[in-house]
DNA sequence: GATTATTTATTAGCCAGCTAATCACAGTTT
DNA sequence: AAACTGTGATTAGCTGGCTAATAAATAATC
């Protein structure tokens, strides 16, 4: 059997090739690769409990924690009380954590167009629907 | 700007779901994931040097060496001298690691199921095809 | 009301990547 | 021969993902 024919064996392969790519892109600007994902959830609504944010994020309550440790400590987010539960916290954006959404996305746009470089506009939609396939039945 | 719209957020995301499935296939049969591609390089090539199968994987020296020291603890590889040169070492399989090549093949095929499962041959070998490129370019 | 079960956050510890820094050896240069 | 340069393996230490186990608080049950 020939590994290197098979999808999930490129899937893999790009999967190393990408993540490089992204923690290159987002450590310009003083970000490390899943910060920048825990951001984009607080964009679109801010303050979420950490249970919330690791469901949305699809990754587990320890990564999370993990990450915002991190957000926390280079003061992108902070800390708050949940009203009416003792056991949860709230996660608000600083200003930091605001204002740097717009470097987030110019670097995203560059990391677009490093890593789907060679791929025609038809090829990178073609290339999201598949991969929303993957995701799906995951 | 809606990140989710882009390839690169829906790569990561895919990713992340690739890998869980990869780990958990793999340890069914006493491996992880990082050991796997290491062993697909020996059953091609036996006796690499180690900075070798390093350049060969497109992966760093000093994850290779981790990753060779698991597959050492548990087995599947031992380290030898490289006859006109005392700075490396050649790595062998073991009989253990010749042998686990059929485990791996067969989890590899159900693995691809699982990934692809929702796609057709068609859509299949059309993301191949996109993750060379992607591979190519990064 | 007291006990039990569930949920949230957290800690500990694992593997997979990485960079930077060491150490030992090989090769070159002078 | 000696000094410098380069290379291969390794160590230390970081982030990002995971599971398992705790602790605290809420919810549910008896």
């Amino acid at each position: 059997m020939e590994f290197s024919n098979t999808a999930s064996f490129q899937f893999s392969k790009a999967g190393n090739v990408f993540r490089n790519l992204l923690e290159r892109k987002m450590a310009e600007i003083g970000l490390h690769s899943g910060q920048v994902f825990v951001l984009m959830e607080l964009w679109k609504i801010d303050g979420q409990r950490q249970i919330d944010l690791a469901s949305r994020l699809r990754l587990s309550p320890p990564t999370v924690n993990k990450i915002l440790g991190g957000l926390i400590g280079a003061d992108f987010v902070t800390r708050g009380r949940y009203e009416d539960d003792a056991r949860s916290t709230r996660i608000y954006l600083t200003q930091k954590g605001i204002d740097v959404r717009e470097q987030v996305e110019r670097q995203w746009v560059e990391l677009e167009e490093l890593v789907l470089g060679e791929l025609t506009e038809t090829e990178r939609l073609v290339l999201f629907q598949l991969l929303e396939k993957i995701i799906g039945g995951g």
